[in-house]
DNA sequence: AAAAACTTTCAATATATTTTGAAAGTTCAG
DNA sequence: CTGAACTTTCAAAATATATTGAAAGTTTTT
């Protein structure tokens, strides 16, 4: 396969990988072919090589740049805007743990510690297979906040490392 | 809060979740109502409660029951039937990444593994950067993978609470 | 201060996903 | 076998999400 192949073999594919865990397909397309160009690339690139439109790729670039997944790259002299991606991959996972943990995760642990306050006779049936129910997914929600929180501010090199031996 | 609103609130918010991280927002709420429930409901209690149709009922319990998170439980004597989600709130986690993991990690790693074997000049810096990304990017999405897997198999409550202490 | 070179916005449009419901299929008691 | 009770299917309709592109906005150059 030559480079051509591989490039856009990898973009779509990074484009279904984020597609199905709730990232736009373009959004994601667009971190891909950050991810790997050797320099930094301009609006104009991007819709060239993506063929989308102008208002498209700002609107992703913009969200990029929100994810702190991307970040701007004035070349001296020039007008245009260009962009890098950050290329450490660990810290790119950490970034968007941070950002759906903040989105996602936090508002749902607002919701169940809400519902597990539910008023009613505790001999119910109903409310004790709830309050049952609620507790165990409170607390696997929790756990899964608070182990991806460690993975966030484990963003030394050393202690990543150490953490993801941990996991091995 | 009473009992009706908190359950209501709980659905809604085990859908929202759910559709932000790729599982169809309807399938996550007969989830989320048969995670709740203290007995079996059957295809028209669901319908009832979600007001949804009869058709759509049928297509998301499937799907559950695909994922392993739902089974049958014919009740004797009637043709009716009746559906039990899995209450097990660890063995629900591993349940949905055994099969995320199949549906999209695994693929994704094969498409990885094609793209690393670009053919071209070395010295190019394009391919020069398209390997190195290339690498990364299989490298952590392997160990993620690899992760996965050893949370699945760990699913003795023994081993499991060993592992989710060396998350702690 | 006007024009040129860009970037941003957003209403309209296009695309993708989900839902419906009626028809077809299945099972089983009589 | 037949019909009642239930489940499954799937094309059409509804809904949700993403994309476009032209107009408005901004910054720099002349």
């Amino acid at each position: 396969m030559n480079y051509t192949e591989s490039k856009d073999k990898f973009i779509k594919a990074w484009g279904n990988l984020g597609s199905s865990w709730g990232i736009n397909r373009t959004m994601a397309q667009v971190h891909a072919l950050l991810l790997i160009a050797p320099d930094p690339l301009s609006a104009e690139d991007i819709m060239e090589d993506l063929r989308i439109s102008r208002g498209n790729v700002n609107m992703n670039i913009r969200a990029l740049i929100n994810w702190g997944l991307v970040h701007k790259d004035n070349v001296h002299g020039e007008r245009k805007e260009y962009f890098i991606a950050e290329k450490d991959i660990w810290k790119v996972a950490t970034l968007i743990m941070k950002e759906r943990r903040k989105r996602e995760l936090e508002p749902a642990l607002r919701v169940l510690e809400q519902v597990s306050k539910v008023e009613g006779d505790k001999r119910d049936k109903n409310i004790k297979a709830f309050t049952e129910a609620i507790g165990n997914i409170k607390s696997l929600v929790e756990k899964a906040d608070s182990t991806m929180e460690k993975l966030i501010k484990a963003d030394e090199s050393f202690l990543t490392s150490t953490l993801l031996k941990l996991l091995k």
